[in-house]
This record gives C-alpha cells, sequence and structure tokens, in this order.
DNA sequence: TTGTATGCGTTATCAC
DNA sequence: GTGATAACGCATACAA
C-alpha cells in the first residue's frame, strides 16, 4: 500500500538504489540489460520519483516557479499567467500559480508556501496596500522576483508593466482630437492601487498637454461594473455633462457602455483602458486603448530566465505599451 | 549567503534543532523563555522553514492540491479554480494550478509533476483526446482524484460536470417554444469532446421531443470564433436557412453574434451554451444557458475534502444544473 | 559496471 | 524541558 520507493525498484530487480538511480538520471555507466530491467521494475510497481528528496540532496531548488495573481477568473491575470508558463516551460520549470484574492494577507501566507517549497523564482502580481519589505533577504539571497502590472512596494525589484501613464494619456489624446473639451473619468478610486493612480495620471497629462483645465466634478468612481455604471449616470445628469468618457479600467468601462446602452446615450464617445471580449460588437463598437497580458508575461518570464542564469545586475523596471484600438466609440464627435 | 536552517536557529539560540522544532511546530512542551529566544532568532536569521524535508520525514504527502486546467486564460476555468481556491484553503490547503494547453502530452507531464511533488490530490480538467489509465494505481494507492467539466477516460473516478446535455435541451426547447421549426446548430467537432457531443446530443433531445426532424444541413462547426462566424454565415445562405440559432460553446456564440450583427440579420433567433461579460448590453441582448463554474470548483473541492478525510466509497459523478438566462435573443419568433 | 558510506533538513523516539 | 540519535528518499564521492 506504500508508494514504492527507489529502494524498492532496486530490491525488485536486485541491485542497489545507486544503480536506479543512475539509470533514472541517465549518470554514469549502466549495462543494458540492468537499465532494462530497472525500467520494467520501475513499470511494474508504478514508481515515481520523490521530487522532494531529489531537491533536497541535491542542495537544488525546485524546478518550479511560483506566480502569485490577485484572482484566478480574471482572464488579464491569466493570460499573463499563461506568457509566462510557455515561456518558462521550454527551460523545464514547472509554473505553480495561486490566487490572493487581492488581499495582502493570503498574498503573504502564498508567497510563504512558496519559499517553503523552495520555488526557483516568484512572480508576483501585489494585491492592493501589500508590502514587499519582508522579502529584501530573499532578494539578498539570489531569489529572483519579478513584480507583474504593479511594482512592488518597499522594495527594489524587477518589474513588468503596462504603459499605463502613456497608454491613459493616448486614450485621452485620441478623444481631444475629435474635439471633445470635456471628458469625463470613471475609474476606480485612483490613490489605492498603482496602475489606476498611473491612468489617472494620464488622463491629466492629455487634458494639461491640450491646455484644457481639470474638472474634478467629472470625475467619478465605482468598485465594480455595476458602480461604474451608476457613475456614468451621476456624470452624465450634471448641469455641464461631459461630452466623452474615459474608463480607466474594463470593469468600469463596462459599466458605462451598460449606463450609456440603457440610458439611451450612445452618442456620448467612450474610450476604455483595457480590451473587453466582445468589443467590436457592441453598438457602437468600443475603441479602447489594449494592454498586452500575453506580452507582460513573457517579459517577465525572460527577465526571471535570464536573473536564474546568473544575471545580478541592478533592478530593472519594463514598461509593455499599450495599442490603441479604434473601433468607433472613442470616435463620435461632441453634441450637445 | 546559504539558507538558515533549523540547525542554524538552533546554534544562534545555544539549544537543539529539535528545540527549534517543538516551537515551530508547537508540539511537546518548551520553556517560555526558551520559545521567545527561538522566535527572536528565527527573525532575526529570516528563517523559513523547508516544506520538502519536513513532508520527506513525515512521510506525509504535501499540503497542496494539484489542478490542470487546459487553459489559464480562459475566465471559465479560472473562475473553475477559484472556487475550488476558497473552498480547499480553509482547511489549509494550498492550490498548484498548471495549463497542459489542451495537449494531452502536457497534461501528462504536468500531472508527473505533481505526483513528484506529491501532492496530497488530483484535479483534473482533461484536454481533448486524453486518457487517464496511467492514474489507475494512483486511484488504488488511494490518492483522491477528480475530474471537472468533462469526466475520466480510460478511468473510473469522480467526476463533477455540468449538464451538458440537460441544458441544451433546454435552450433549444426554448427556442422551439417560440415557434421555431428550423434550429440550427453552431459549435465545434461534436465527436471530440465530451462536453461537445452531450450538447449536441442535447440539441438532438429537444428536436425529438418536440417531434422535429433532425437535419443534418443545419449543423455547422467551427474551433474559434471566427470559423464560427464563417459556419453561421454558410447557415444563414442556405436555400431553406434556419430561424433560429443554438451556440454549442461561448466561442460559437460569439461568433454567431458578430455574424448576425455585421450581416444585419438581428432577427434570426439565437441561444448560447455558456454566458458572456457583456451578454445583456449586446443588441439584442444574448439569452444564455449558463453555467456555473464557480459551483463546479466547490462542489469538486467538497468532494476532495470527503476523499482526504477518508471516503473510500465508489467513485461519484456530479452534475452541476445550467441556467437558462432570458434576455431576449432567444426569444424573438421566427420570420421569414 | 556496480556498491558503500554519508549527508541534505527535518521530526520521532527515547533518554536524561 | 531538553538533547542524542536515527531515519525519511535520494544523490555525491569514492571504492571495488
Amino acid at each position: 500500500m506504500r508508494r514504492p520507493t527507489m529502494t524498492d525498484v532496486a530490491r525488485e530487480v536486485g541491485v542497489t538504489a545507486k544503480t536506479v538511480s543512475r539509470v533514472l538520471n541517465d549518470d554514469g555507466p549502466v549495462a543494458v540489460e540492468t537499465r532494462e530491467r530497472v525500467m520494467a521494475a520501475v513499470r511494474k510497481l508504478g514508481y515515481q520519483p520523490n521530487l522532494m528528496a531529489r531537491n533536497m540532496r541535491v542542495g537544488a531548488r525546485d524546478a518550479a516557479i511560483g506566480l502569485v495573481i490577485p484572482e484566478m477568473g480574471n482572464p488579464f491575470f491569466g493570460t499573463v499567467a499563461g506568457g509566462i508558463e510557455s515561456a518558462v516551460r521550454a527551460r523545464g520549470l514547472t509554473l505553480i500559480v495561486g490566487s490572493s484574492s487581492e488581499t495582502p494577507e493570503l498574498e503573504q501566507s502564498l508567497i510563504a508556501a512558496f519559499l517553503a517549497r523552495r520555488v526557483s523564482a516568484l512572480m508576483i502580481v501585489p494585491s492592493a496596500a501589500s508590502d514587499h519589505r519582508h522579502l529584501r533577504s530573499e532578494r539578498v539571497a539570489g531569489l529572483p522576483i519579478v513584480f507583474l502590472d504593479r511594482p512592488a512596494v518597499g522594495l527594489t525589484a524587477d518589474s513588468v508593466v503596462s504603459a499605463n501613464r502613456a497608454g491613459a494619456r493616448s486614450g485621452v489624446a485620441h478623444l481631444i482630437s475629435y474635439g471633445h473639451r470635456r471628458i469625463g473619468f470613471v475609474g476606480d478610486v485612483p490613490a489605492a492601487l498603482y496602475t489606476r493612480r498611473e491612468r489617472f495620471q494620464g488622463y491629466r497629462d492629455a487634458l494639461e498637454a491640450a491646455g484644457l483645465p481639470f474638472d474634478r466634478t467629472l470625475v467619478d468612481t465605482g468598485h465594480d461594473a455595476d458602480a461604474a455604471a451608476q457613475a456614468t449616470l451621476r456624470l452624465l445628469a450634471l448641469p455641464a455633462p461631459p461630452t466623452a468618457l474615459f474608463a480607466g479600467n474594463n470593469l468600469a468601462a463596462m459599466g458605462a457602455v451598460v449606463a450609456l446602452a440603457k440610458s439611451g446615450r450612445k452618442e456620448v464617445a467612450l474610450v476604455g483602458f483595457d480590451d473587453l471580449p466582445l468589443a467590436e460588437v457592441l453598438d457602437p463598437p468600443l475603441t479602447v486603448v489594449a494592454q498586452d497580458p500575453e506580452a507582460i508575461g513573457v517579459a517577465a518570464a525572460e527577465r526571471v530566465l535570464l536573473r536564474l542564469d546568473g544575471d545580478r545586475s541592478r533592478a530593472r523596471g519594463t514598461l509593455v505599451p499599450t495599442r490603441l484600438i479604434v473601433r468607433g466609440s472613442g470616435e463620435q464627435p461632441p453634441r450637445g
């Protein structure tokens, strides 16, 4: 009933564990006949090597990379993970993923779980309000750590993030180029999260570059799609409502789309940050500043692989460019 | 530079490794003062317990559950994973997820990686054309294995799947109840995958129950949204085109939506299997047979926890009900 | 070509 | 309350 060990296989064949080890690891010479008998015994007993024991003996870390994402169901993070996985797989590394549910406590306990399993590297999409000072000793010990989507807090480390500020700026500039002067911002509380701060800054950058005033009343926020829809309705109900909206994230964009559709205000121009699956079949089709989650994952994986290869140069921040996808909703001129 | 071990901590305090172990595991008596000094040394040295060594010594399996999904970026599987994680977290288990990219080879190597790490249980969303005979010995050895979304092939094991056939039948019956007699099926090759076979069967069930003939020319397939759009256009171009369409999965539904919108044939009724994020803001809003991925994950997790608690009863197949969400596209009467 | 002795970091057992 | 010793499953170093 016990799971067979290398010794069990050895006994079955009538050799020593070391010989079995040699066969399994292609290490050192072994007679052809012995090899075959060992392999037969391995199959017969259903032997599975114990990676934990192996890694411990070799003193090596586990050939796995730990990835922490805030949310599994979010296709953005899922696609990031997919990009990482395909990039590290070629190197024989296994990606193991855990989700923090956007809470610092779970993030920390996940990181601890990965460290306890002696992963070869850590990749982290930080949750809001988390702090990474506790990882300093790991950094010093040479463990590769890369932060994705949002930079580390309290720690100097590699990071790979979207060009949030430049992207938002280009989206708002796009609206301005179509003649809009009153552009609303629908998003999430800017202060909480790095990406939101950056995108909000990009919004202000674009206004400033065009010589337009910043009007705080044109900024409203909501945590999810429903709340964003409410925020949109409030903006439209202003005495001097905006003629265009910029949505700071995909949930905000969904909320805005729903609100505009249900209130029959489809003439209001809209540009969203982050693409949506059905953006092109909406009425009007949604113009977005698209991120490239797969590219973020691949870039982060390449950085980790470099570090694993011994690159000890100083921490680097990588910006992954965004792309403006013109579909219709952002090219409607001001009305009313 | 070396990572500190329990012995390092012990030396720092002037005790034995066993004492440190006692402190860290709340195992056996230890003087209050000793405990405090140990904890201080742990913090000072940044000691992280080595789970590999611990598990090896204890002979226990890793307090982790291995989950194999076909695709990380797919929100359906992501949400399933989220459901599992929240359910197993309460038991102190860590969920580690890997993606097979829908290929049997990667699926097998991922499973091997999990087995080599001695996970406590295995949860698998099988990829197309994979076979699970090789897991028989693990089943016999008592390793809990649960299959999700699609049942195992060549292995008797627990499974948790959507009520695909009944769900598809209800969706098509819905269309029939609005007077449709020629209902097209847009999907993926039915034979390849369990879910597709089942949904196709549900389609045929509904026709038969209503006394409608099965017309093979009304069935067309496409692997992705673009191909499904092409399939939709082919169906609409038939001499006697369908007045309603049933889409066998969410990609097929997206393709059908795009094709209907772009060809100006919005009067054609449409019901999709599997919900879409923006279904309600489409024109017309999309009626769907929705699955409950979170419920699938939770149900599977509960089954695994039961098995871990020693339940040795025979393998059980759990059906998670679907839900018809009426939004408009499926309630349009036949025209032309 | 194969075997023996040893140790990885941890905990079980039993002694003090 | 604490320590000494052995053992988990495997690979390294060296011997045969």
